[in-house]
DNA sequence: TGGCTGTATCTTTTT
DNA sequence: GATACAGCCA
């Protein structure tokens, strides 16, 4: 069968088709970027190139499974033989290999965030340092940030001056022994490791180049130093790299991605074609429109023209609402309306939102309305305590210097605690050595006697026990009998509560996931699982065919795209972040982050803000978003109307200003109304009693504002407001010049 | 040693 | 509203 390179248009060929050299192909929201990689691969095996030597890294594992799986179609090859993974999953297997040159044994442990940041929190703990502020989290995020951008503990501490880093230069180095010592690595190692490795072993480097010849690389846009510099070792030899992507959805730079990249690539890579695909195919034109409205505003951009052949589609709908609660119970109404008109199906909705916080109470309401919903992310499977507690049970028996894990068993332990895990902690740091040799020669230490020294050797029992017997038994075996010895699953139900109930089945889904696993892997190991659960991304899980409406955050609908989109949560402070506000590149962020949501709808889009909104279990009233506003020629807007209450009908006024301020007052009546009763009861019979949360109110220089906070009392109140026109301004009220603006309500 | 309970903090986004 | 943690008591 030959390939058929009709379907795709001149610019999507001309890019297939270059064979060799390096080339950009920056690709434009909905472009066809996955089809036009998927089609250079195969061109490549067809004119041929082995499959083995090419190298496809992809931003998650279900895009990699997913290419993987039509190209196998498009040239009758076991498309399974080309390495495509994310970074992350494609590195680690190379560390498993070659790891050793590096002082890591090929049975390294993956640490997450979590692992990570226990690691910095008992450092921490061992000298004494308090962990309120700054907390192990931060600090770790930090290290994390430098590892990203390939600094060393020893460049660190070149330029560490602040009291925050001054910390954290103590702290890097320690950490990395840490880890070194319990033979893990955590994700950043994942990247960096490899360049170490590269760096110090020519012949490994020379190895991979060979190996890989040709190299592409899809979101490009969001990869950070350590990957760029990982793609420049390993293509320097063939130089037959593509990279795919695209600047404006570039929504990873609190991650560490540098944009730079793209410009960097032109200089590292003399010769460069660039091909630019522009013509959207996903999108209606009234839909495109919205998205250019958006994404114009931002300065720093390559300039493209995105286009489509689509229809004009259905208005973008802005649904401007009361309350959260009211939000998610509109979004529901207008599914089922959907539905009911359009032929539309569950599946073909996603619910989209800036913080996962904001799923719990759309789930709520989808689930009073017998709405069938999937969502993604949130607190995930593999982070669970009851499943966290197991696989540290299944780690220490890989890798049993895996203090991390080793610590998590023994605190699920009844009869050890804080006081023997110090022993122990004590007894290796005397004498130089792992915890779990002390825990092997436990009888030559005299300090531990009775109930935790029986219990301390059966964790050694347990390990050696199944050091062996782990490849004598299958994998779902092993792994049935590992749960089983921890008596977990035992204790569980005896609890019978309607947690232990939960928990309990959220053991059995592991226990399916490795059966599953086992099922569908060729030569399944313990090792080989673990290792797959520690790069699971949340999106990975995804399972398009059930018919169900999708929930999940912008970042994770990256790549993906609906017939029906809903934006929710347009409001200042949530949308964009009220850690964005302050920086212009910050906001820029937020705001490809919001091109990145819109351009994910295929037909229709629906956008919401609520005026009020319960954060951290307050209400708390904010502005609607500030992107509202930039694309306001473009959305038709269905205005409040609250079930049960009556409010004036506000009109579609004509200018976005007169627009703009007749459906906040609007909102803000309803809103009194709503929340009458508390406000009687908190601002009763006190001075500036008119001045409250929620209130528009105008002053004498700064101009019309909304009242998002008051504190103090009396003649010392103070107030924050939002201004119109020049933001957030914290005001004394008894210098205030201002008036309600809404007096008469 | 562990469990209970009040409280502080939490929200960006994730491999 | 949820969770993680310190501090207290059995």
């Amino acid at each position: 069968m030959s390939l058929d390179l009709s379907i795709l248009n001149e610019e999507q060929r001309r890019a297939v088709e270059e064979i060799e050299g390096p080339s950009i192909i920056i690709a434009g929201a909905g472009s066809g970027k996955t089809r036009v990689l998927t089609y250079k691969i195969a061109h490549l095996i067809e004119s041929g190139v082995s499959p083995y030597e090419i190298l496809a890294l992809t931003f998650t594992n279900k895009a990699a499974a997913e290419m993987k799986d039509r190209i196998g179609k498009l040239v009758e090859i076991n498309a399974d033989r080309i390495w495509m993974g994310t970074f992350h999953s494609i590195f680690a297997r190379i560390l498993r290999f070659d790891g050793e040159k590096i002082g890591f044994d090929r049975n390294f442990t993956i640490y997450d965030s979590d692992d990570s940041a226990n690691v910095v929190k008992q450092i921490m703990q061992n000298k004494n340092m308090s962990i309120e502020n700054p907390t192990p989290k931060s600090i770790h995020s930090e290290i994390s940030k430098q590892k990203n951008k390939l600094i060393t503990p020893e460049a660190y501490s070149m330029y560490a001056k602040s009291p925050f880093e001054r910390r954290v230069e103590e702290i890097y180095p320690v950490y990395q022994e840490t880890l070194l010592k319990s033979n893990a690595m955590d994700f950043d190692d994942l990247l960096m490791k490899p360049i170490d490795l590269f760096h110090n072993n020519p012949d490994v480097l020379d190895k991979y180049q060979e190996r890989f010849k040709f190299i592409l690389v899809d979101e490009y846009q969001d990869t950070n130093r350590a990957q760029y510099q990982i793609v420049k070792m390993l293509a320097q030899k063939y130089k037959n790299i593509t990279i795919v992507g695209d600047d404006a959805q570039s929504i990873y730079k609190w991650r560490g991605a540098e944009i730079q990249n793209i410009f960097d690539f032109e200089e590292d890579f003399a010769g460069r074609k660039i091909f630019k695909l522009e013509q959207n195919y996903r999108s209606t034109k009234k839909i495109l429109a919205l998205a250019d409205d958006v994404i114009k505003r931002n300065r720093k951009q390559f300039k493209k023209d995105i286009w489509t052949d689509n229809h004009d589609g259905e208005q973008v709908v802005l649904l401007e609402t009361m309350s959260d609660k009211d939000e998610a119970y509109k979004v529901t109404r207008y599914i089922t309306e959907e539905i009911y008109k359009q032929k539309y199906n569950f599946k073909d909705f996603v619910i989209l939102y800036r913080t996962n916080a904001q799923s719990r109470i759309i789930e709520d309401s989808l689930r009073h309305n017998g709405i069938p919903y999937l969502i993604v992310g949130g607190i995930r499977f593999y982070q669970r305590k009851e499943i966290k507690d197991i696989i540290a049970n299944l780690r220490i028996v890989v890798n049993p210097n895996d203090n991390e894990s080793l610590i998590r068993i023994l605190n699920i332990k009844e009869g050890v605690g804080k006081t023997t895990i110090d022993k122990l902690s004590k007894a290796a740091e005397l004498e130089g050595k792992q915890l779990i040799e002390i825990i092997k020669n436990i009888d030559d230490y005299p300090e531990f006697g009775g109930r935790a020294k029986i219990l301390l050797s059966e964790v050694w029992k347990f390990a050696s026990k199944y050091k062996y017997l782990k490849d004598e038994m299958s994998l779902t075996e092993l792994a049935k009998s590992i749960i089983d010895e921890t008596g977990l699953m035992y204790k569980l139900r005896l609890e019978n509560t309607l947690e232990s109930e939960e928990r309990l089945s959220n053991l059995q889904e592991l226990i399916s996931a490795i059966a599953e696993y086992d099922d569908n892997t060729d030569d399944a190991t313990l090792e080989g699982f673990l290792q797959e659960v520690s790069l699971v991304a949340d999106i990975d899980t995804l399972d398009e065919k059930k018919n169900a409406v999708t929930l999940m955050t912008i970042h994770a609908a990256k790549g993906l795209e609906y017939p029906v989109v809903f934006i929710t949560g347009l409001e200042e402070g949530l949308f964009p972040s009220m850690n964005s506000i302050s920086s212009q590149e910050d906001i820029e962020e937020e705001r490809r982050l919001f091109y990145v949501a819109v351009t994910r709808a295929k037909n229709k889009l629906y956008l919401s803000y609520a005026n009020m909104r319960y954060r951290f279990g307050t209400p708390s009233y904010q502005m609607k978003s500030k992107f509202i506003k930039e694309i306001s020629d473009n959305i038709y807007s269905e205005h409040i109307k609250y079930e049960g209450m009556k409010i004036p009908q506000a009109k579609k006024a004509t200018t976005s200003q007169g627009y703009r301020s007749q459906s906040i007052s609007v909102a803000f009546n309803a809103n009194k109304a709503a929340y009458k009763k508390e406000e009687n009861f908190s601002q009763a019979e006190d001075t500036f009693s008119d001045i409250k949360k929620g209130v528009i109110v105008n002053h004498s220089t700064f101009g019309k504002g909304r009242v998002l906070d008051v504190t103090g009392k009396g003649v010392d109140k103070k107030a924050e407001i939002y201004f119109d026109d020049i933001g957030l301004k914290k005001i004394v009220l008894k210098y205030a010049k201002m008036t309600v603006y809404n007096s008469e309500l």
